[in-house]
DNA sequence: GGTGGTTTTGACAATCATTTTCAACAAGCC
DNA sequence: GGCTTGTTGAAAATGATTGTCAAAACCACC
């Protein structure tokens, strides 16, 4: 308390944290915060599994990575691009591929206003079966 | 196993999941399973919460309801019409509106198999706050 | 190259939605 | 009325995520 202000936090490098990042940017699709510790760990890195997921939060607030709920509510992370987009996801191996729709984009913005919502956002990804995947 | 056949399963018709469809439809927006539980309790009809959860279960699967999966990872229903659409959901309020989104879903499939994917499938949710909320 | 105030870590316990178990129960059918 | 089989639900199990808190690591600043 040496300053009156509330500093906003200060925000250390450490080992842990660049594993995290670094593990996340060598896998493919998206990855559970318990799948990147395994893989992690199986790397000889040994970073606790509580400090993965703060990790990946801190990541996924800072937006330096996207993160998303499966249907079996998992959630799951991935290195990504900074501007707004959505993701096109193999279900079968998880390769993932970002996609930007500016149309869809104004298109949910009129419907919103039209019903009288305002302060909109929106979730949209796509799944299917990609080509490696479908003539394996 | 009097036929030699997998009969499909006869599906009975029981007080709990007539309670559980009838609750469904006296609800606004999206509810949780428990939160349905706790509606039924109060209303002095008594339905197990594991009943409630395998109810809304096959109710979703037979496309009689839809389900989300929240932020937090909560499952959520809503007695919906069967066509494919979507949904545009007030964050204070909880208020729900059906949208159909037909360039969307071109757009949606286009996208993919552009991108060599098939036996696609999306989901997409608009979220805002209302007209009543923000005025309030 | 030490010192001290913070932040960060991580093993472990706690939460909490959902699922599984399994014995008691009730629908539909004779 | 009895039988067969799908259904129920209380309690225990699961499994992802979060909370706890003492020990370790960081980062100026001497
Ligand atoms: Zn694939
Ligand atoms: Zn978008
Ligand atoms: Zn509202
Ligand atoms: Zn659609």
């Amino acid at each position: 308390m040496s300053t009156g202000r509330n500093e906003p936090a200060p925000a250390r490098r450490t080992r842990q944290r660049s594993a995290v990042k670094d593990g996340l940017d060598r896998c493919e699709g998206f990855v559970s915060a318990q799948e990147l510790h395994d893989r992690l760990r199986r790397d000889g890195q040994s970073v606790g599994l509580t400090t993965v997921y703060r990790a990946l939060q801190a990541l996924g607030e800072g937006g330096e990575v996207d993160s998303l709920v499966t249907d079996d509510g998992e959630t799951v992370y991935r290195r990504c691009s900074p501007e707004h987009h959505h993701h096109l996801v193999c279900r079968s191996c998880g390769r993932t591929i970002e996609i930007a729709g500016p149309a869809v984009e104004t298109w949910a913005h009129a419907v919103a206003s039209e019903n009288g919502f305002t302060d909109i956002s929106h979730t949209l990804e796509l799944f299917g079966q990609c080509g490696s995947c479908t003539s394996a």
